[in-house]
DNA sequence: CGGGATCCTCACAGATACTG
DNA sequence: CAGTATCTGTGAGGATCCCG
């Protein structure tokens, strides 16, 4: 069975710290923003996202329909067709995440700038010391 | 040197995910937080995170160094006096981290209800495939 | 006190192969 | 097609020692 992978690190923290980290996790904040879009099918999420292994997008959406965020549908057909969508939940949270993410969209350029500043300092500070 | 070590990791991800996750990693969220109410000296950090190595301590506060978040005011005194507080950038990004660990704290229960209904489910569907 | 340098380790990402 | 099972490496994270 192994449905808790993700859990198991994280036993001696809240569990809201939890949440956060199902929902900000690598693959979870892209699986979050493509459904807010629309419902997508398993492999056609896994193209849309681009460079996931299956393993991984199976497990982020496993992960996200156990805490209630995902709506999985899969319709008992041969091939297997299995929809994927955002429940009232995941709307909620997409939206958290996509305010996130638009605000790093927004001052990426200040934290450029700020990278830039800090590495010259942090040169300089470098090139000192070895004279 | 050394100064992007989580940087290797992200070397073939859209630059503005990396600024997110350095916000939202582990140890991230809690210095945000913490940085919000007041300004902390290293130590004094540590012990109100708790849990925290001196490393990744450091490690975290020196990639939100370098994106411009935090402010580092090193007093050249012995013993050394160091203290890190948020820069305006910082406090923006702080706000929306609060405002999705807000959301977490809030559907909390609908998130944890959801997980039983569907460690349930689970656990039938694997019963009735033993019988 | 505030870190830097080193070593260790285990948990997680990815690749591969198989199944209903 | 939509997964599961299994194996393996690798790098994030922790412990320890050291120094200004």
């Amino acid at each position: 069975m192994n449905v808790s992978t993700w859990n198991v690190a994280g036993e001696d923290m809240c569990p809201h710290r939890l949440v956060l980290e199902h929902v900000t996790s690598r693959w979870g904040v892209l699986v979050l923003l493509a459904l807010e879009e629309r419902s997508y099918r398993f492999s056609e999420l896994r193209r849309h996202i681009g460079r996931v292994s299956e393993k991984m997008l199976a497990q982020t959406l496993q992960t996200l329909e156990r805490d209630g965020l995902v709506h999985r549908d899969a319709k008992p057909v041969i091939p297997p067709r299995v929809d994927y969508s955002l429940t009232a939940l995941g709307r909620e949270a997409a939206a958290q995440v996509r305010a996130l993410s638009a605000w790093t969209d927004r001052r990426m350029g200040d934290v450029q700038k700020a990278r830039e500043a800090y590495d010259q300092k942090a040169r300089q500070a470098y090139d000192e010391a070895r004279s």
